[in-house]
DNA sequence: ATTGACGGGGTTTTT
DNA sequence: CCCCGTCAAT
């Protein structure tokens, strides 16, 4: 730390010398992390040690001190959101709100942004279309069939996994050897790579994954372009380096390599990405990347209290591969970490809304309470509980709001009038609403465009104006064709939003939403309202289409408070006060896969998933395990996860409230053998003793037992719920949330009501009443 | 060109 | 178990 820069002494500062506002509230290294501005930086920040305040204090101490106008610094990041915080924070720092940083944003967003600029290098036009893997699959589907490969034996989902995991290697056809190209159908797919990317460009189009392979390939094959760029960035910083891929090193060493003022920020243990190519050994490595690197490690941590943070910090102590970090707290108290176990799935989620109405009285907000899943599969537990007992929640991922059929629908439309050579696009839309036009006519039209090398659009136009089709098909092809040129036409003069509600008019859709009398249509207009809503900040088509491409995501935020249901994958960089962990169990975290594939590594990832959820917590983490759950219909027995048993005991608080009580839990295992046979493989000294999680387990089996007895109205009544005897398929009910409507299901105590209003719900009988 | 019966497959997914 | 995509039948 050479530079004579202001340091916080005391309260005021150095006289006459402000201490920089972006500088006043950092701890030592923190500002290590800041002012050693030039050379290269690996920030290794643990858990909620303040990285990204770090982060953005370095971005504003560079414009600061003149070091770098904001449009010299790349700073990049992996999510959205995350580039909006900063975006929002430097803003703060700078007092400058308006544009400021051009190159802040995703890797795949400023990719875009510098491949729209050079498109022609890749053989594109600039403005290219970004296809999503729907369309990817798609694509590959046809030009599987096309190649006389079995698209059963051969699924094109295989191969657009493959083709992903190459181009996050950085690798183009050309690049792969023997073995990859073994990879699929026997030796084709390097040929059926190729020709995916020689459709793509026809297409004028590209996936997510070229977006940073054509831009890698334009550094390597133009230095000038490259050149420019290294001139241009006078500092980069990388937010989360734990989670690069291949293709993403090598872009940012190309772009690193003359000046080398390069910052990287992450901690490696909690590297999650690994199974979507991200390479953890990009960080582990670094400092032999940039030699002379300063290594900053931010363990400070200001998020959790000292038991969240020791049980943390002693399960992620059982990976081998990991740069070691000591993680510390000035916090206060706190409790320790709830252990809890229960009889199966729906006691899970009973004990859990319990534990959440409890919060709730102590007066804890919604807000701030997270249930965290393994996998999405397990939020349905909650959802079910939830609607049953009326505490608001939300869950995030399962499906994207642009991932709806109708608003993917809708962008289709606008993709086509953007860009006619979208035959993707078309495809989609050519018979949605339908017209009467079908498998017969893509076919003819499919044809025409190939032996004339048209886009689909305009190979379609051609035919419909001779004799090739039958007389009702060509006339609707022709109309849909002049409509599309009409709204080309349109959107010169109209904003996106009012030629999307145009659109939606004319091309007969919302007629169809209208026409269709089943649940979710109101929604689906609904949805498409919103999406013109949200297009009525883009200027034009283009901007808009990028943006939901590469940015929008579904926040749909609600003012009311909720608890938000979500997997740990998603959680990352996020906190809460109160955390649930549920599921910790052996094949459901760790999940099975993990245990039967991957050997070690894939284990260890998974550890420091569990690693990631506990420290998301603030004041409280619960984890949960249940005795039995149902795995696709089947009921299994499970034993609690091996990470429940690596967390040191002084930092847990085991209060299992097994129903049934010990000998149940032995009846369970029994089956098993030895539930932690594979802790005595992995760790001999603990062949006799067992775990301390396994000793907790059993004790206190049975002592809760009694409470539970003592406690009636609490029995396991979960698994078996039984249907009120006055309901029956077909009556008439009320439901005070729902208003009326017509039982269409009955299973247990769980109803499925196609009800007047809100449509079909599956609510508990017990909230609802038979009217007449 | 829309409907029903089957069979297969079923982690995580920032972009 | 349940959702999906594909196929055969109207």
């Amino acid at each position: 730390m050479s530079d004579n820069l202001p340091l916080p002494s005391g309260r005021g500062g150095t006289p006459g010398d402000q201490v920089p506002a972006y500088a006043a509230m950092l701890n030592p290294p923190q500002r290590e992390a800041v002012l050693t501005t030039e050379g290269p930086v690996l920030m290794l920040a643990g858990a909620g040690t303040g990285k990204t305040a770090a982060l953005t204090a370095r971005l504003a101490h560079l414009v600061a001190t003149r070091r770098a106008w904001p449009s010299e610094i790349l700073c990049v990041t992996f999510t959205n959101k995350a580039a909006r915080e900063m975006r929002e924070r430097v803003a703060r720092h700078l007092g400058s709100p308006g544009e400021g940083m051009p190159w802040l944003g995703t890797f795949h967003s400023i990719c875009a942004k510098m491949l729209r600029r050079h498109a022609e290098l890749a053989g594109l036009q600039s403005n290219y279309t970004i296809i999503d893997t729907d369309d990817q699959i798609r694509l590959l589907k046809q030009l599987i069939s096309q190649s006389d490969l079995d698209e059963k034996r051969w699924p094109a989902r295989q191969l657009a996994g493959l083709i992903d995991r190459w181009k996050n290697r950085g690798l183009n056809p050309a690049d792969l050897d023997a073995v990859e190209n073994e990879a699929y159908a026997n030796g084709r797919g390097q040929a059926m790579y190729q020709l995916y990317q020689d459709r793509l460009k026809s297409l004028n189009a590209c996936d997510f994954g070229d977006l940073m392979l054509h831009v890698l390939n334009i550094f390597r094959a133009h230095k000038d372009v490259l050149a420019e760029y290294q001139q241009r960035f006078k500092y980069i910083l990388v937010d989360e380096y734990q989670d690069t891929n291949a293709v993403q090193y090598l872009w940012l060493r190309l772009l690193a390599q003359e000046r080398k003022n390069i910052c990287v920020v992450g901690d490696d243990d909690q590297s999650i990405y690994s199974w979507r190519g991200a390479e953890v050994a990009n960080i582990l490595r670094f400092e032999k990347d940039f030699p002379g690197a300063h290594v900053v490690r931010l363990e400070q941590n200001y998020r959790s209290t000292p038991h969240i943070l020791g049980a943390a910090s002693g399960l992620i102590r059982a990976n081998s591969e990991r740069h070691e970090k000591t993680l510390w707290t000035e916090m206060p108290g706190g409790d320790k970490v709830r252990v809890i176990g229960v009889w199966d799935g729906p006691e899970e989620a009973r004990r859990v809304s319990e534990e959440i109405e409890r919060l709730e009285r102590e007066g804890a907000s919604l807000d701030g309470i997270a249930i965290l899943v393994r996998a999405q599969y397990q939020t349905r537990e909650f959802e079910d509980r939830f609607i049953q007992t009326g505490i608001n929640y939300r869950i995030i991922g399962g499906f994207r709001f642009y991932e709806r059929a109708e608003i993917r629908d809708a962008l289709a439309y606008l993709r086509v009038i953007a860009q006619p050579q979208d035959d993707l696009a078309f495809e989609r839309i050519y018979n949605q609403p339908k017209r009467g036009l079908g498998a017969k006519t893509l076919e003819k039209m499919h044809g025409h465009a190939r032996a004339t090398g048209l886009p689909l659009a305009a190979a379609s136009l051609q035919l419909a104006d001779s004799d090739e089709l039958p007389r009702r098909a060509a006339n609707t092809i022709g109309g849909l064709l002049r409509q599309f040129l009409a709204w080309r036409e349109a959107a010169e003069t109209m904003t996106p939003a009012d030629l999307l509600r145009l659109v939606l008019d004319e091309s007969g859709y919302n007629d169809m939403l209208a026409a269709d009398r089943s649940a979710e249509a109101a929604g689906r207009a609904e949805n498409l309202s919103e999406l013109a809503r949200a297009m009525e900040e883009y200027e034009t088509l283009g901007d808009f289409l990028e943006h939901v491409s590469l940015v929008m995501d579904s926040d749909g935020r609600e003012d009311e408070e909720t608890v938000t249901i979500m997997t740990i994958h998603a959680a990352k960089g996020l906190e809460f006060d109160n955390v649930f962990c549920v599921g910790w169990e052996e094949g459901v975290f760790p999940s099975q896969r993990a245990i039967d594939e991957g050997g070690l590594a894939s284990l260890e990832e998974e550890r420091r998933l569990a690693y990631v959820a506990i420290t998301r917590a603030r004041r409280s983490c619960t984890i949960m395990h249940a005795a039995n759950r149902r795995i696709y219909g089947q009921w299994t027995s499970s034993i609690p996860s091996r990470f429940i048993e690596e967390l040191p005991e002084e930092h847990v608080d085991q209060q299992t409230t097994m129903t049934g009580g010990a000998s149940l839990w032995r009846a369970n295992w029994s089956e098993n053998e030895d539930p932690f046979a594979h802790v005595a493989q992995n760790r001999p000294e603990r062949a006799q003793a067992r775990g301390p999680g396994w000793q907790r387990a059993v004790e206190t089996g049975y002592e809760t037992r009694q409470k539970r007895l003592a406690e009636p109205g609490r029995s396991a009544a979960s698994f078996a719920a039984k249907p009120r005897s006055d309901i029956a398929i077909g009556a008439m009910v009320s439901h005070a949330k729902f208003g009326t409507g017509c039982v269409i299901d009955q299973e247990g105590n769980k109803l499925t009501i196609q009800f007047e209003e809100a449509g079909e719900k599956r609510v508990i009988d017990s909230f609802v009443t038979v009217v007449e």
